[in-house]
RNA sequence: GGGUGUUUAGCUCAGUUGGUAGAGCGUCUCCCUUACAAGGAGAGGGUCGGGGGUUCAAGUCCCUCAACACCCACCA
């Protein structure tokens, strides 16, 4: 690091600077180097893979932010730390990028071929790959890049297969034929997972199907006509007497004249339309499996476009046309026909693609699947029986329900950008071989479809550790992890498939801790999207407030309760606040450490204010050892925010300006003051990481560590409680407040001193005596005088009661005399009151008989104190109106 | 339909074993005091969503109602 003149030190502090060379710094020391050799206790973090399509969002600032946290508290703390980066290849979602690509210069990907196909993907992904982690050193984040990885580099893909392969042996992996949610758009199905529902206003017609050779009809009321040519049946419930007569009947279709017969099932509700249901089993899902429960073939009439199939079922007419187009068209025809009975507004949810909100078509096609009821028995067993927790706990249950009822997993994906599902059809026979490799090139083809981007990002905490290799150098020192980081939304997409697999394939739980933080919203509490405009962009953050005014402003609006975090661009003014108070508190501590040796604080030369300060920051580091330990970081946050600020800076420093005009104490406040700056930035370091850093660098002192990254993070050591000290340094405070108020209330302007005399209680008197030189500078007071607490006071006085003792500040010119009767009146009223309510609780017997004896004493104590100043008031009272 | 969360100062929100409420911003007053005006000092501001209960004592525990937010399910 270079050196700086003290004096050259801006005044405010410079973050964009300050940022870029300090992290240059760590990266040239190997600082973010993680040894699995080491004899330090492991901690490790995976970092959720970001897509390589992704841009850096405040998401990912959020999440990034409190993994560093906790790595580098770690990496202070004696562990070995280390946190592994890396990227997804986000099978759809890159795929759609590329053909997009391909769009602009009039070409599909089927024009180019899947070989050619896939070889464009990979340039792109390898020139994005780094992208989004470059971003992400922005944020500070000590990630250590020379591991790497990608969830579809050669380690992940050897993964995959072993993993596939093992769940196929174990027939936990098979291929069938099932109503699956298939996004036309994006010409694949997707699992239930990134499907949502959105509530549409649609309709509800009423067809009539005619009875075949009898008169009559029956009813049906339905969401979608289009689908009327793959009808089965027609299903109504066993006990709906409305229709026992008919169960067994036939009926003709409208349109088209083919005839199904009317059964009974009691999935029907009696209440719901008409109470009769048209069956469509190739694209409903559950008519697929009232179909399956009667044995029906399922009739397809809507293809994988979305269009209407050029089939025998369907009329000629409708041939190719669009699912919706058709709609509209058969309603007519229906209408026509006269077979319409009745349309009815009607508000339904509707099944959308997360990915490009394109209507779900529930299409029945053969797909692969994962049996997830066997591998969830596990994953359950695992967070009841507390190998993993959840933080904060209430994700167990949701996770938990989510499992207890879980479904199987529609894994495949008809896509080419992903991993080729390891299965080998014969050319001729079309035998299926499932294994790593092809048996017999010559003779079998691969499966083309390829796996959902979760399948491998499952496995991420142990492939990206040497998996299937259980015998690397980080496999066994860095798996299991410690702890996952992330935010809600993907606690089914990902965490609990990472559970799963890690416990079938590892034996153990990929992780301890599930730590799940809220989500990053706007002012208003929306969520972010691109779409609605409402996104901050944490670089522009960073530009404009600096990385670590944003990394503190988040860190601490994050509750324990993990609730969602609104943030404006305003609201990261307050870590910038801080930071430059940081910057200028540091600065005056250096512009005073002239002449300073690099020996230790003088145990034996303390004053009163400098163990008050070692105190606090003793008890600051053990409160936030623990709430970081507790995953309570923004109560971390809050903790060292209030020390440092409204400790430190607002009465440390202003006292050490008095101390070091003291010859014989200036240079063990040098020491202090240091130390306490140190210990600070230390404590700060894991949640600022570059200011403290740099400032660390210009603190004289003589230290073992080379950076703070690698110093040793702050515990409560006993040798530092000063419980006494920093209860007498209460009446420095008091009497210096007291006194300010005075001036204040009585507009006494800052440039004139006045006289003050103490009327002290024997006990206090020492100890007024020994902050004199406090109260003179700090509430610029010019002479002290002492009289008997006894004593009456002067008549023409301004006066304050601290503890037990009283100030007179005689001020006959300056003070309207009335205002300052009014002043201690309402101060007496004050006191009253509370006396009054804690009498009431003392004089009830059953307060007495049941309350904690301390609870008692400390009741009994404020009492006496209150009564002791109420009779101190009334005195000075009594003296104004003589 | 099931579940979770939220409701505390003008705004945004803290408040882990129950002991009469805190912060930041904003407001008002004073101050460019030799680290910092992105600052310092002082002040004002709340019947802790409504109702009921347990308790000597409830923002905190229980019941109930209301409003808002989200998640799961998906009755055509």
């Amino acid at each position: 690091m270079t050196t700086t003149k003290i004096e050259d030190l801006p005044t405010v502090y410079n973050a964009a600077e300050t940022e870029e060379n300090i992290y240059k710094f760590w990266e040239d020391n190997n600082f973010f180097k993680a040894d699995a050799k080491s004899p330090k206790k492991p901690f490790s973090i995976v970092i959720p893979p970001p897509n390589v399509t992704g841009v850096l969002h405040m998401g990912h600032a959020l999440d990034e932010t409190l993994q560093d946290i906790l790595v580098r508290y770690h990496r202070m703390s004696g562990y070995e730390a280390l946190w592994i980066p890396g990227t997804d290849h986000a099978g759809l979602a890159t795929q759609a990028v590329v053909e997009k690509q391909l769009a602009k210069e009039g070409l599909t990907r089927q024009d180019l071929g899947r070989e050619k196909f896939l070889e464009r993907t990979w340039k792109w992904t390898n020139e994005h790959k780094g992208a989004i982690l470059d971003q992400m050193k922005r944020l500070g984040a000590s990630f250590d890049r020379t591991r790497e990885r990608f969830t579809f580099d050669k380690g992940c893909s050897d993964a995959v297969k072993e993993v596939f392969v093992k769940l196929y042996e174990k027939g936990l992996i098979y291929k069938g034929a099932y109503i699956v949610n298939w996004c036309p758009r994006c010409q694949s199905a997707i699992s239930d997972v990134e499907t949502e529902y959105e509530t549409e206003q649609g309709h509800l017609w009423e067809i009539s199907y005619p009875l075949k050779g009898e008169s009559g009809a029956i009813i049906v009321a339905t969401t979608r006509p289009e689908t009327i040519f793959g009808d089965v049946a027609i299903a109504v419930n066993p006990t709906d007497y409305k229709y026992s007569e008919l169960i067994g009947k036939t009926v003709v279709i409208p349109l088209t004249g083919r005839e199904i017969p009317i059964i009974a099932d009691e999935y029907v509700d009696k209440n719901f339309g008409t109470g009769a249901v048209k069956i469509t089993p190739a694209h409903d899902p559950n008519d697929f499996e009232v179909g399956k429960r009667h044995n029906f073939k399922p009739i397809w009439v809507i293809d994988e476009e979305g269009k209407m199939k050029a089939c025998g079922e369907v009329p000629s007419n409708l041939h190719g046309l669009d699912r919706y187009e058709a709609r509209k068209q058969i309603i007519k025809m229906l209408d026509d026909n006269h077979s319409l009975l009745r349309v009815r507004e009607h508000e339904h949810n509707v099944g959308k693609c997360q990915r490009c909100n394109t209507t779900i078509e529930p299409l029945l096609s053969e797909q692969w699947f994962v049996k997830m009821e066997p591998l969830a028995k596990e994953a359950i067993a695992a967070v009841k029986d507390g190998r993993i927790k959840f933080i904060p706990e209430r994700w167990e249950k949701n996770y938990l329900g989510w499992m207890e009822n879980i479904r199987d997993w529609c894994i495949s994906r008809q896509i080419w950008w992903g991993h080729q599902i390891p299965a080998y059809y014969h050319k001729v026979t079309g035998e299926m071989v499932v294994a790593k490799e092809n048996p017999d090139p010559e003779n079998y083809v691969q499966e083309t479809d390829c796996l959902d981007t979760w399948f491998s990002s499952g496995l991420w905490p142990f492939s990206t550790m040497g998996f299937p290799n259980e015998e690397t150098d980080d496999f066994k020192k860095f798996y299991p992890t410690s702890v996952l980081v992330t935010g809600f939304d993907i606690i089914f997409f990902w965490v609990a498939r990472m559970i799963t697999m890690g416990l079938e394939f590892t034996g153990k739980a990929p992780f301890s801790t599930v730590y799940i933080h809220g989500l990053i919203r706007d002012e208003k509490g929306q969520k972010m999207s691109k779409s609605k405009g409402n996104t901050i962009d944490p670089v522009v953050i960073i530009n404009k407030y600096g990385c670590d005014a944003l990394r503190f402003t988040m860190t601490s609006l994050c509750t324990y309760g993990g609730q969602d975090i609104k943030i404006s661009d305003e609201r990261f003014e307050y870590g910038r606040n801080f930071a430059n108070k940081i910057w200028n508190a540091s600065r005056f501590v250096l512009m005073n450490l002239d002449g300073v040796d690099n020996n230790e604080i003088d145990f034996s030369n303390l004053t009163i204010a400098d163990k008050w300060i070692l105190d606090k920051l003793n008890n600051v580091a053990k409160e936030v050892n623990t709430n970081i330990e507790n995953y309570r970081i923004g109560e971390t946050a809050h903790i060292l925010y209030d020390f440092f600020w409204n400790s430190y800076c607002d009465w440390y420093v202003e006292i050490a300006k008095v101390q070091l005009q003291d010859s014989e104490l200036k240079l063990n406040t040098q020491r202090v003051l240091r130390y306490v700056l140190d210990m600070s930035l230390r404590l700060l370091h894991p949640i600022m990481p570059h200011i403290t850093e740099r400032v660390w660098q210009l603190i004289p002192k003589k230290s073992e560590f080379k950076a703070i990254i690698v110093a040793d993070y702050p515990v409560y050591k006993e040798e530092l409680s000063f419980p006494e000290e920093a209860k007498e340094m209460e009446l420095v405070f008091e009497t210096i407040k007291s006194l300010r108020n005075v001036r204040q209330s009585f507009n006494i302007p800052m440039g004139l001193n006045f006289n003050i005399i103490i009327h002290a209680v024997e006990e206090e008197k020492p100890v007024f005596q020994a902050i004199e030189s406090y109260i003179k500078r700090m509430a610029k007071v010019g002479e002290i005088s002492y009289a008997e607490a006894s004593e009456s006071t002067a008549k023409k006085s301004a006066s304050a009661v601290v503890s037990a003792s009283k100030i007179v500040i005689p001020l006959e010119n300056l003070i309207d005399f009335n205002e300052e009767i009014a002043r201690q009146e309402k101060k007496l009223a004050k006191l009253e009151g509370e006396r009054k309510s804690l009498s009431g609780r003392i004089n009830n017997p059953k307060f007495v008989a049941n309350a904690k004896p301390e609870i008692i004493n400390q009741t009994k104590d404020r009492i006496e104190e209150i009564l002791i100043q109420e009779k101190a008031i009334n005195d000075l009272i009594e003296s104004l109106k003589s």
